[in-house]
DNA sequence: GTCTATAGTCGGATAGAC
DNA sequence: GTCTATCCGACTATAGAC
């Protein structure tokens, strides 16, 4: 019985993940515009009525796919993020994560799906809670940064991690209007001997 | 005969730009996805086939309101950015302007277009010149923040601009999810006093 | 759980009257 | 230039067979 519950239960998982997959493909490839229930059911190769069985409703399956989204980026951020403990350090970490993000199209998922918001409350909510884990992440890192400097009292880094994660967002947006794709790398390549200098002032060796 | 000329083309562009401002209102309130002929020509109070007449394709029709909007974006920025000179001011002037376009919405209608043009080339190309006299007035901006700095040669202008415009880009857009509005302000309260603690440290006094 | 079929709605775009 | 009327395709969602 256990047996027939859990392979049952695995199938419904599975279908379900599939359909999220093909989701995030469409929000990808073809933006949340063209993000229909049949236009997602193509690009997966299942049948439309699916979505609607599995997820009620197109907006509902647009929120759990925000949500898979944002565990997924969670995952793979923790691992870099915590070793991080100085601003040259948050840059190089951003560098890497923006060429990653840029290859596999996570981030423009994420700001597909926050267009889309602006006409959806439900969505709204489930974005912010999507968000959530990445925010958290970032600021732990700043708040190690911080620790040893006279600044840690001083800058609060709450608002540093929402200012860092809205940068990040902001250069992925912009990233995807340049014809030739070189003002993101270009930027960092910018950052990284500002870091260096900001870091020697507010790090007074000891 | 100039009079007749004159009169029709006046009420040529009359109704061109009343199809505009229709759309930027959709956009704003209702987002890229609801932003069909149809709901565009029910807010604006005129007849759906008008649009068609005046450019000939819904996404022309965004194409020709992004300009717009990049246009007044220009306008309203130009003043108040050129009289800056310090990071302070720069922050100020940034806090000032995200107040305005919050309660105006302005740069809603940017983002929502902008993740509209993810599946349209077309409005790629329409918002990156939108883009552009915005860029180039903070870029102007910090030029001449870092004028008299030891940094002048150093750090590419242009590349800080872009940040910049990334990050006022991204904090908008993470503020449409916050749902008591107080991130964004509270940032610049933090932003506020390090700009000054930054400013004196890459200003050396003569 | 997955399929087909279908109701009902809305959208882009055009033809042609005024 | 502006309107009405209309074609036709695409969409959400559901009912019901399997």
């Amino acid at each position: 019985m256990a047996r027939l519950t859990t392979q049952s239960s695995a199938t419904r998982d599975d279908t379900r993940t599939r359909i999220i997959q093909a989701t995030l493909t469409t929000l990808r490839e073809d933006g949340i515009v063209n993000a229909s229930a049949r236009a997602i059911a193509r690009k997966g190769d299942f049948n439309q009525a699916l979505i609607f069985y599995h997820f009620g409703s197109v907006t509902e399956l647009l929120v759990a796919a925000a949500a898979w989204e944002g565990r997924q980026r969670a995952d793979r951020y923790a691992g870099r993020l915590a070793e991080v403990k100085t601003l040259p350090e948050i840059v190089a970490v951003a560098r890497e994560l923006h060429t990653e993000e840029v290859g596999e199209g996570g981030l423009n998922v994420l700001t597909q799906l926050l267009a889309g918001s602006a006409s959806s409350p439900e969505l709204k909510v489930g974005l912010l809670a999507a968000f959530a884990p990445w925010r958290k992440l970032v600021e732990e890192a700043v708040e190690r940064t911080l620790a040893d400097t006279p600044y840690a009292g001083v800058v609060p880094a709450e608002q540093m991690a929402y200012a860092i994660t809205a940068l990040f967002l902001g250069i992925e947006l912009l990233h995807t209007l340049d014809p030739d794709q070189s003002a993101a790398p270009e930027l960092f390549d910018t950052l990284a001997p500002l870091a260096q200098i900001i870091e020697a002032l507010i790090r007074p060796p000891t």
